[in-house]
DNA sequence: AATTTACGATACGGACCCGTCTCGTATCGT
DNA sequence: ACGATACGAGACGGGTCCGTATCGTAAATT
C-alpha cells in the first residue's frame, strides 16, 4: 500500500503546446487561432517560485494558489501551462541551477579543486541553492520525481565534474592513485558540504576557506612523519 | 519572533500529569481518581512514530490520524497526552537517538575517529536516523523548535565528541595542529557525510569504509614527496 | 465582424488535516 | 455500588490545498 499522501500525476514538462514558449525555429506547423498565450505570465509564473524558494517558503507552504499570487496570475493561467503543481516544479528545478562553470582545463587541479569548492561555498551563500538542497535532501522524500530530477540535474554534472577533475589529479600525479576516485571526492568536497549544508551556521564568507579546505585535505589531517610543521 | 509557518503551540514535553509515566519514585501525591492512563497505549504511539519514519513516511504525510491509527488508538488518547502534534514530534524526536557511544580514552585517537565515522556509517544504514536527518535538512525549516532541539539533542552531542577526540588527536601530535580543529572535523566526518546523506546512494556496507577513509583523511590526497606509497 | 483562444479572478467539489467533542465501554479509586 | 477518568472510534467545524469550471474581458486569426 504505497500511494499515501494522494496519487500525484505521473508526466511533467512544460506542457508546450506548440505555442509562445521555445520560439528558436520550432516547427509552427499550426500558428493557433486564437490569442497566444503571454511568455510574461510564463516567466512571472517561474520567477515568481523562485522568489518564493529565496524567501524560505518551505515546500508545504509552496501552493498553487500563493504562487499565482505572487506571480499576479490566475490558477488556470498556470493550469494551463503544466498539468500539475509537479509538473511545475519539476520545470522549475530543471531551470534552477546553470550547469557549473566548465573549468579551464589548463588551470592545475589545486586551482580547479579550489575553484569546486569555492563554487559550492558561495552557493551555500545564495538562499535558493539552499533551497533546493535541502528540499531534495528532505522533503523531496515520497516525491521520486522531483528528487530524481534533481539528482541527473544539479547533483549529476557537480559529480561528474568532480570526478573529472579528480581523475585528471591522478592522471597528472597530484593525487594519490591508491585511493578510489569515488573516496578521492567525497574527500575534496565533504568539509565544504558538512560546513555548509549540515550545521547550516558556519562561516562561510571567508574567501580563502576552499583554499585552505583543498590544501587541507590535499596535505592531510595527520602529522607528517617527515616533513616538518609548516608554521 | 519569526513564528513564520503558522502560529504552533508554544509548550511541548509529554504532558505528564502525575499519572502513569514515570513509576520511578516521583512524588505520587495525588494518585488521581480514575483509570490510570495505559502505558502501553503511550508506548505504542511513540512506536507507531518510529515505524513510520522507518517505512520513509514524509513529515508532511505524517498526519495524527495517521499516527493514531498506525498505533491502533484514537486521536483523543494522543491529544491527552501531547497538546498537538508539534509537542509529540519533539518528544519522538527526544528519545529518539541514544548518545553516542562514549569511545574509550584509552584507545587510540585514530581508532577512537573509525569509530566516530562508523558509527555515521552504521546509522547512515539505518533508516530511522535517515528519517530524522532528512527532516532536520529539509522539512524541519520553518518548523524552529523541532529544529533546535534536533540539533541539541542529536547533532551537538556527535560534534562535540568528535571535536575532544580531534583534541585529543591534536595534544597527543597525532593530528596536526596548523588546521583548525573546525576544519579538522570537518575533514573527518565529511567524506561519510556525504556518502551517507547526499547521495544516499553509495555503498555503505563495507566493514572496512571508515577505517579507510579516517586513514586517506589522515594521510591526505595528494601525493607524498617524500613518503613511499603505502601498499 | 466573427471566432477562437488566453487572461485574471474566483467559485466549486473533493480530499485531507488539526484539534475538540461525543459516544459507549473499560478500569481505576472510594 | 458509584463517581471519575481513560479508552477506541468517529463525528464535527474550520481550515488549506488541488485541480476544474465559470465568469467577463483581451488579443489574436479568418
Amino acid at each position: 500500500m504505497v500511494d499515501q499522501g494522494g496519487a500525484r500525476g505521473g508526466q511533467n514538462g512544460p506542457m508546450q503546446t506548440e505555442t509562445t514558449t521555445s520560439t528558436s525555429g520550432g516547427g509552427p506547423c499550426a500558428p493557433r487561432r486564437g490569442r497566444p498565450r503571454s511568455e510574461a505570465a510564463e516567466q512571472a509564473i517561474v520567477a515568481a517560485v523562485e522568489r518564493l524558494m529565496e524567501e524560505g517558503t518551505g515546500l508545504a507552504e509552496l501552493s498553487v494558489e500563493r504562487i499565482a499570487a505572487a506571480a499576479g496570475v490566475g490558477k488556470a493561467t498556470i493550469y494551463r501551462r503544466w498539468p500539475n503543481k509537479e509538473a511545475l516544479l519539476v520545470d522549475v528545478v530543471a531551470r534552477l541551477e546553470e550547469q557549473p562553470e566548465p573549468v579551464l582545463n589548463g588551470v592545475g587541479v589545486r586551482d580547479s579543486l579550489i575553484a569546486m569548492v569555492d563554487d559550492i561555498r558561495r552557493r551555500g551563500l545564495a538562499k535558493r541553492s539552499r533551497w533546493a538542497l535541502k528540499a531534495a535532501l528532505g522533503q523531496l522524500e515520497g516525491w521520486p520525481e522531483l528528487r530524481q530530477l534533481y539528482k541527473e540535474r544539479i547533483i549529476q554534472p557537480r559529480r561528474e565534474l568532480a570526478r573529472e577533475i579528480i581523475r585528471r589529479g591522478v592522471a597528472e600525479g597530484v593525487l594519490r592513485d591508491d585511493i578510489d576516485i569515488e573516496l578521492l571526492t567525497e574527500m575534496v568536497i565533504g568539509p565544504i558540504l558538512v560546513r555548509a549544508v549540515l550545521w547550516g551556521e558556519g562561516p562561510l564568507d571567508d574567501d580563502g576557506l576552499a583554499e585552505q579546505m583543498v590544501d587541507a585535505v590535499l596535505t592531510g589531517a595527520g602529522v607528517r612523519p617527515s616533513g616538518g610543521e609548516s608554521h
